[in-house]
DNA sequence: GTTTTTAATTTGAATATATACGTGAAATAT
DNA sequence: ATATTTCACGTATATATTCAAATTAAAAAC
């Protein structure tokens, strides 16, 4: 049962300044330790296909994205545009991606997966498949609906402020 | 209301390789977002204190625990013995940790805060302190324990199979 | 006492990013 | 209109971070 009336609670217990603080407590802690422990689970079965957590993040966005700005794929990836600068020329030598500049706007770089990358993204969650067998143990799809919707929250607040 | 019975929930369409799945949708998509901009924005308190993340992650724990071994820190951090060798290093020159030899285990090394390792924790607790404000904005505690609930459940998940 | 395992470090390579720069577009002034 | 300033997008360069692989050294197993 979730509170409606959220003003009620008393939440700087999960803020570092709190003299409750307790880092075992902290959602940050959890999220940073999953995020890591999930790349580098991930990472070992890209590592085969000589493609790392980067790239196979901008792939799939792509995909389902289709063509995309450089500063586009560094929002939806939470990266810098130097680092997405870099992966894309990365993709385009394996001849997974296409740069070309944007017709409209002569600053803009538009990244397009190609029809080899397309492949590629299927070979690959054939061969990550293996890593997600077991990921939802013990969780309901209501939890993770609720998961999502509180990182959503998250991310608007890390944004936001 | 959550359900009870787990196994009836088809989970498949959170994994990358059902037709169903779409990326939007994918915890560890927003997982990696949420991480990402979190350490993003500590990043930037923590430029001016010339400190980085991982090193912060580092001294909070130790703060807590007291002395812990690399390996130790290690698997806190979910990181790799080399950057946590390298990271103790660092932190060790700046006089905020310090390194010896376990008495009982020749291998291992313990690191501990130094005095000024602890002051500085509380001085870029201070400091940071403005980023953690609005980040719990449109969320109750109940949903924050949730949360940590599903992400220690999925961190467990993906550091046993 | 030799072999195997474990803990940590070192080295080298890949990745990420801060900073500076080049270039095009938009806004403002002339 | 057109020149000038400001701003936005991307890239190049230099530096920092991360980690795989190899190495060293200590402990445990045999």
């Amino acid at each position: 049962m979730n509170k409606i009336n959220t003003e009620l609670d008393d939440l700087s217990k999960y803020k570092p300044a709190s003299d409750k603080f307790e880092f075992r407590q902290f959602p940050f802690y959890w999220l940073v330790r999953v995020s890591n422990a999930y790349i580098m689970k991930i990472e070992k079965s890209l590592k085969k296909l000589n493609i790392n957590s980067t790239s196979w993040r901008i792939m799939l966005i792509l995909r389902e994205e289709g063509a995309l700005s450089v500063t586009d794929i560094a929002a939806h990836a939470v990266a810098k545009m130097p680092t997405i600068t870099k992966s894309t020329y990365k993709l385009q030598v394996d001849g997974l991606v296409r740069i070309k500049t944007s017709d409209n706007d002569g600053r803009v770089s538009i990244v397009v997966l190609t029809d080899k990358g397309a492949e590629a993204v299927s070979n690959i969650i054939n061969s990550t498949q293996k890593a997600f067998e077991h990921i939802y143990d013990g969780l309901s799809a209501n939890e993770i609906e609720q998961l999502n919707l509180v990182l959503k929250k998250l991310f608007v607040n890390l944004d936001t402020y």
